[in-house]
RNA sequence: GGCGAGGUAGCUCAACGGUGGAGCAGUGGACUCAUAAGCCAUUGGUUCUGGGUUCAAAUCCCAGCCUCGCCA
């Protein structure tokens, strides 16, 4: 029976592009992730796409002047962009702005509400007389009560940094218009976290030996020390998703109860889109599915804690809706290996200052494959680290290239000049080739190992330490000393390190994709080990959106077949004249991209 | 303010009670198939600070400092 696994990848936020820091928090270390899983021949299925709603766009759009669906419909291409060109291999990447999500969010609700899970109370916020509408609290200025400063936001006062309590502002002032708003009660949704606690208290209790320290503690352990409380789930806001209720019109679902969501809504989505509507179920029915949610630590309570308790509260309610004659309740995550953040040559990532490296603006002078794997070096998995320049340099000079490019290339090069451009025929090996092959093979498992447990940057160091190996072993038979004396030693070197290579480059494929796959043609294999990514537009009641996907109709990689294992290296057989797999690059760069940081662009 | 994570060689990290390790950078050496790459050897550390427990602490306990996140 294949095992189903769901890559759910924290929704980026549709007002701002995405930058180094987003990409190694999630994006990354989710697509390494789906290409390992997929390649152990399992029915993986990888999801995000652009999180649409809520306040920050609202901002954003009047700041720009434009409407907040513009904002959002400016981002999510580029998201898309991105994800190709880097090769972050969606099986699907939408929107939250779809007839679809919109559809599965107000199931959400509704059976959440039908279960008793939902609350409501009434609480007092500032109502801005001339626009007719609540403000949210971003949108109100005025005196900090703490420390007089009078151009504080009423949810949080830049100059003492303290956060405030939006009610007791003093002189309040809308940012629209200036005018003064006044205090006006409203009435909210609230999930039930308290009544729920203990089945959210099982489910960490379950995980808690393979979980990272950091989620653990803070979702179980604020559990255990302060445990939860009822928190809000609706907005007075109209853009975004309409609480499907009569006398509920003008407010919508928050942003954040709505969004995780769309790991779901999005499974069901693509399933339609490629006509089997029940295979959702796969990933979100079936027991034994795994579901990896992989985010930065900003969102850890809402994918350890919150996420969850929506779907224990929804029981099996949310299957009966979508029809099924035999309801089950919906899978819990698996894990959620939240990332620290990553910083830029020393200082907080600022989009708004420009101390940002944009992912899009990378690659024009950067291959996929080198930003990947510097990511990957440098991913913050358990704490904090720095984007630095320099280091990107020599990572990619004298690691990168020099242990792994380098070594495909002196060895194919030197077999082609040759060997007449085929695989040499080694006879038998002698008991050093065996041993080497014997080192290289180990990698398969452990390195599995450190995947299953996403421990991606240990798994790269074992790949490369693998490949150091076959640098060591070359440099003790020296075939280009066994050549000139008997070719028969030299074949078997070659051969050798050759299966070496072939090998590393499964083992290496889920982090440098593209090198793997051009490796792949070099050495004259008939299908692509990976997908094809395209895009393409869907029309639905809200308008066209922009959904990225994944052909896999060509891969060697398909549920079932497990190619991540020492498959025989076929002696004899030609193979393409080799070229260079990877850049050197400049270390004038270093001074270049640094110059670029921090100044105005746009 | 409350909760949590982290603070180990210049950099990235590993050791999580038993003589502080790896990769990269630095230094020295022999080689040449290769993107002047590869190989061998080697320099480098009051493990944030101060106490405590222990035969033994980077590791356990207490206090403090710094960075980051979440919540109020």
């Amino acid at each position: 029976m294949t095992e189903n696994i769901l890559i759910a990848v924290a929704w980026p936020y549709a007002n701002s592009d995405i930058h180094v820091g987003n990409i190694t928090g999630s994006h990354l270390p989710g697509d390494i992730a789906a290409r390992y899983h997929r390649m152990r021949g399992r029915n993986v299925v990888m999801v995000s796409g652009s999180d649409s709603h809520g306040t920050a766009i609202t901002i954003k759009a009047d700041q720009m002047g434009k409407t907040p669906e513009e904002i959002y419909k400016h981002y999510h291409p580029r998201f898309i962009e991105l994800f190709k060109k880097l090769g972050i291999s969606y099986d699907i990447f939408t929107s939250t702005h779809t007839e679809n999500h919109f559809e599965v969010a107000q199931k959400v609700f509704l059976t959440l509400l039908e279960n008793g899970y939902l609350k409501t109370f009434v609480s007092r916020q500032w109502f801005s007389p001339t626009q007719g509408r609540f403000l949210p609290d971003r949108y109100v200025e005025g005196t900090c009560y703490i420390c007089g400063n009078t151009d504080a936001r009423s949810d949080q006062c830049e100059k003492c940094g303290h956060e405030l309590e939006a009610e007791k502002l003093i002189n309040p002032r809308s940012k629209v218009d200036g005018s003064t708003p006044e205090l006006r009660e409203t009435e909210h949704f609230f999930l039930d976290l308290s009544t729920l606690e203990p089945q959210i208290k099982d489910f960490l209790k379950a995980r808690e030996s393979y979980w990272r320290p950091n989620v653990l503690r803070q979702s179980l352990g604020t559990i255990q020390s302060v445990g939860l409380k009822p928190t809000s789930i609706t907005r007075d806001l109209d853009w975004g998703i309409p609480v499907p209720l009569e006398d509920w019109k003008g407010k919508s679902l928050y942003v954040w109860f709505e969004a995780v969501m769309g790991y779901l809504s999005s499974v069901i989505e693509l399933s339609k889109l490629n006509g089997r509507e029940d295979a959702w179920r796969d990933w979100w029915i079936d027991p034994k599915a795994k579901a990896f949610h992989f985010i930065g630590k900003d969102n850890i309570t809402f994918h350890a804690v919150t996420w969850p308790a929506e779907l224990l509260g929804m029981g099996d309610g949310f299957d009966r809706r979508m029809g099924s004659e035999d309801p089950q309740p919906l899978v819990l995550p698996y894990n959620v290996p939240a990332n620290e953040f990553m910083n830029l040559e020393g200082r907080k990532i600022s989009g708004s200052h420009n101390w940002a490296v944009w992912g899009l603006d990378a690659l024009e002078r950067y291959d996929a494959d080198a930003i990947r794997f510097y990511l990957t070096s440098a991913m913050p998995e358990q704490r904090d680290t720095d984007w630095d320049w320099e280091e990107f340099f020599q990572r990619n000079n004298n690691e990168l290239v020099a242990t792994w490019g380098n070594l495909v290339n002196r060895v194919l090069s030197f077999t082609y000049k040759h060997f007449e451009g085929r695989i040499p025929t080694p006879g038998q090996l002698r008991e050093s080739d065996e041993e080497l092959l014997k080192v290289i093979r180990a990698g398969f498992g452990s390195i599995a190992e450190k995947m299953e447990q996403v421990e991606l940057k240990a798994a790269l160091a074992e790949v490369m330490s693998l490949a150091g190996e076959v640098n060591k072993y070359l440099d003790v038979h020296a075939p280009w000393f066994e050549i000139k004396t008997d070719r028969d030693q030299a074949a078997k070197s070659l051969y050798t390190a050759i299966q070496a290579i072939e090998w590393l480059k499964v083992m290496s494929a889920p982090f440098l994709p593209n090198t793997s796959e051009r490796l792949h043609e070099l050495l004259a294999h008939d299908k692509p080990l990976f997908g094809r990514q395209y895009s393409c537009s869907e029309r639905d009641a809200l308008g066209e959106h922009e959904v990225l996907r994944l052909d896999n109709s060509e891969a060697e990689c398909q549920p079932g077949q497990d190619i991540w294992a020492p498959t025989v290296l076929e002696a004899g057989k030609a193979f393409n004249q080799p070229v260079p797999l990877i850049k050197k690059l400049d270390h004038k760069i270093v001074e270049e991209e640094r110059a670029r940081l921090g100044k105005a662009s746009e």
